[in-house]
DNA sequence: AGGCGATGGTGAGATGATCTAACCAATTAG
DNA sequence: CTAATTGGTTAGATCATCTCACCATCGCCT
């Protein structure tokens, strides 16, 4: 298997060529979103921010969407509770879940983040190109729809 | 800032476009390798694996070369000699420094790993069309190089 | 109507991958 | 030759994640 052309000596791998951005982005998203104030928010909180939604999503859900397991998620949203960025409510529609909610700080926060990605993603087009970054997302959209189908 | 036109609604940032495939990568190979009979590789050790040259590396080279600290290579390194895949040596140049080389059984699941990361990176020139694929690699490669100039 | 399997959420405890701080041994530069 | 630097290690903490066990509620079925 794997006839195809090798690649050139020094030339890391796609895992890595893919990995390494992302790991740049999260931390200059974690920098400015702390630079709005924000301190106290880490890595794995995004998943929760990420995934709730307006109205409100169970645990389960955002377990589901963020793949990875219903404690995982309330060890999250415990912390982001503490920290006054989300509350949990009942849900109307089952007395046995739970809504989680993003609180007004919750939002700001949310805010800050949505802006920072925007702006990383800014500086990326301004250095690629906006076409090429273009391009870029549309290759991994691709990408993410052959592997996720 | 970030005055560019919006990306679609549902369309994830390209944080995620880069971390869930390569997230993506990680397992398909640790599952490989494990098929190949290294069942006890743990995703960490690729860092070791992946940087540790064939005459051997020192582990503050190591270091620099994965991006982490030193005490998180002699970790990986304690496990990886506990489990025989790579030996430390005495550096002849340095009465401090040692080298980490990689055993006969470390260079098989080397070559297993690099079997592996071929076969995904076919899998996928397969679905996307190789041209495409070349291109998404081109693209990284260029965001690399304006990350890490 | 009552019981019971499925579902939503939690708690406890373990594990893995990382870090910082402190340290020893050997080297190199004044 | 001493002092600062460098290579490696240990100890201990932290964080993000998991599995397993559990309780509460729901909704179906007889």
């Amino acid at each position: 298997m794997a006839e195809r052309p090798l690649r050139p000596i020094g030339t890391p791998n796609l895992g890595f060529l893919l990995r390494d951005p992302a790991f740049f982005m999260n931390e200059r998203l974690l920098e400015r979103v702390a630079e709005a104030g924000f301190s106290d928010i880490r890595i794995a909180h995004t998943a929760v921010f990420h995934h709730v939604r307006d109205a409100g999503s169970r645990i389960t859900e955002l377990a589901e969407r963020a793949q990875v397991t219903k404690p995982t998620v309330v060890y999250l949203v415990n912390d982001l509770e503490a920290m006054g960025y989300v509350e949990r409510v009942p849900d109307p529609g089952d007395g046995r879940a739970k809504l989680v909610r993003l609180t007004e700080h919750g939002l700001a926060a949310r805010e800050a983040g949505r802006a920072a990605v925007a702006e990383i993603e800014a500086e990326w087009g301004a250095a690629l190109g906006e076409e090429r970054l273009a391009k870029l997302r549309e290759l991994l959209l691709e990408l993410r729809a052959f592997l996720w189908p």
